[in-house]
DNA sequence: GCTGGCGCTCGGTAGACTCGAGTGCCAAAC
DNA sequence: GTTTGGCACTCGAGTCTACCGAGCGCCAGC
């Protein structure tokens, strides 16, 4: 039945469906992605890579919905695509997606005239991602995990108030502020910022704490600075510091679900940037581009498809980009904007910041 | 006729419109913004301060709809407000509003236990404004206007590649990346951090083109790099950065409106921080704390009120607290939360940072 | 194994009807 | 002359019906 070894190109797109019946299952994924309308047998009839009649869909279409590809909301409704059904899509069906000109010219700009600090850089990524796709987009910047201490340095605000300024060798410069209870003498800061970097400069950050744990206390106010000093250091470096994350277009998911209820969560989902880093974190590592409804394990995303593609600088984790929509986004193109991001920031953040023009 | 001179409490509250009208106003609002649904003459009936019977609301209704306070979505329904109707609402008829005890505690444990930078805090401040009000609110930072350069520092980051690390006396700490052609000796780097310290140390930021101007070129090199530091420095202090904002609880909005459409539009219009600066800004200088609909002049956001409160540093602006809701907010609870949390701020942000506690 | 045909299912739409909340007006009452 | 109760009217919302059409499953025939 079925043709079960159609030798025309039984291998590779039908993957042990049959070449007809992946090529319905595709008609039907294409179509209910562009209308949001159940599709019915007669209008996948002379899709390429079917014509056959109307009947003969509908009884692939049922052996599809049997297999679970396929679910009818209503007896005698059009079918729509399940998880499994853009699972198998995304896998064997997709082309590999490729982006209108307009949209290529649109990164092309993007990446020739944006300069600026990273943080610039990703949030304006984060923009042209989600304008690229009508999704929202998620733009994660690079974990400061392997970068060493670059600058560290004390700075007086007021006579109990001190800021210490750290700068990582991938340019990131983070903050704390020290308040004692003693005021502090410009000498004084200028001591422990020496003392400081003269431990701290080009060690990596995991090193940290060994690098301030023997207060080297030349006087009694030297270690009561040092120790808060050191404390602050403390706590830039923990990884309680969420990574940065941008967070794109939001307002992009209101038209893509009916369910107003839908959409408030999923909002209230992207305002929880931890939730949305281990996400992403966590489709990235189970190895896939595409999280479609329950593969990732966040029920209130049960609706929605993720795309992630990595960002790569020098070979190692440079963050990530993804995109956020409903499962019937247009997959194809998802990607395809997705890793054309990723690899335009990897490239960027490589050979780093700073405009090749203006 | 209507007592024009009704002797309980004529004068202010009524302002212009009878004791009874006034009060019939007020329940309509009140009721409205509680149930959302259109208020019918009976159910006024008994309010407080009306007390007559349903005929007589109805006709005083009639009134209040033909000077605008009220208007029928269609013949034969109960009445909403209007714009105007609220306004006369927030400006003469509302109590000063009270938080409840759940959410005063909330406030205090807030600042009580809040620590971290500036950022954070506002961050969390924009979160918990919008928890106590279900509301979407916003979170302006000080701008810098008036502060003064503190610390300035060139720190090498690769060959070719500088970061100017600059430390304003509020403590705000901006960066920006230097690229040249040429390669950077540390030694270099100290020399022209040394040259802008001296000039800048202890200058307002608003000086930085005169203090920049003359290009000291010891050698050549020197003047290059030096250059480009002066150029980043423009940039930074230059207010093409908008002044930080944090905008908490979008999603929110999603079950504020009913209209799918109006929901997208007023959470694009929150994603462009500079409008929300703008607006915030505006309705703060216009001496409001409320805009209600189209008062301000934002077309897409005609349906909806703010609140703003200001954060005020010793005397001096320091930013300021939003909430954005439909027009049929909660204005005693949100103008006291927005005034509760503006004025917290405005504590905290003058003896500075740093828990109080831990 | 594919096809066309037939009968069936159901969602969606349109019209008729009812119900109830609410209005406006008016004459009577205080 | 303000307030009141009463009365007729309006209109939205909900319910019921009928109908249409898209779509399905099944089946006999090619």
């Amino acid at each position: 039945m079925t043709k079960p070894h159609d030798s025309r190109e039984a291998e590779d797109p039908s993957a042990g469906l049959g070449a007809r019946r992946a090529a319905i299952l595709e008609a039907v994924v294409a179509e209910y992605i562009g209308t949001a309308i159940p599709v019915g047998s007669s209008h996948v009839a002379n899709a390429p890579g079917v014509h056959v009649s109307s009947a003969t869909v509908r009884s692939d279409m049922a052996a599809l919905e049997q297999e679970g590809y396929l679910v009818q909301p209503h007896t005698s409704a059009g079918r729509i695509p399940t998880d499994k059904g853009y699972r198998f899509f995304v896998d064997h069906l997709a082309e590999p997606g490729v982006l209108g000109t307009a949209q290529r010219l649109k990164v092309r700009r993007f990446f020739d005239q944006v300069h600026g600090e990273m943080e610039e850089l990703l949030e304006h990524a984060s923009g042209l991602l989600s304008e690229l796709t009508s999704c929202a987009a998620v733009v994660m910047g690079p974990s400061h995990e392997s970068a060493w201490f670059r600058s560290v340095q004390l700075v007086g605000l007021s006579p109990r108030l001190a800021l210490l300024v750290v700068v990582l060798s991938d340019g990131a410069v983070e903050k704390r502020s020290i308040e004692l209870a003693e005021d502090l003498s410009d000498e004084l800061l200028a001591e422990v910022t020496t003392e400081l970097a003269r431990r701290l400069s080009g060690r990596p950050l995991s090193e940290v704490d060994q690098l301030i744990a023997p207060p080297a206390a030349k006087s009694p106010t030297f270690g009561v600075v040092f120790d808060a000093a050191a404390r602050a250091l403390g706590e830039i470096v923990r990884p309680g510091e969420v990574d940065q994350v941008f967070v794109g277009g939001p307002s992009r998911l209101a038209d893509a679900f009916d369910a107003m209820e839908t959409v408030r969560s999923v909002l209230s989902i992207l305002e929880q940037q931890l939730v949305v880093v281990t996400l992403l974190r966590d489709v990235l590592d189970s190895g896939l581009s595409v999280a479609i409804g329950a593969e990732h394990g966040y029920q209130p995303l049960a609706s929605c498809a993720v795309v992630v593609a990595p960002v790569v600088i020098d070979g190692r984790d440079g963050g990530a980009v993804g995109l956020l929509g409903p499962t019937r986004m247009n997959y194809p193109q998802a990607l395809a904007a997705a890793h054309v991001v990723g690899e335009g920031l990897s490239e960027r953040l490589r050979d780093p910041v700073g405009g090749r023009s203006r």
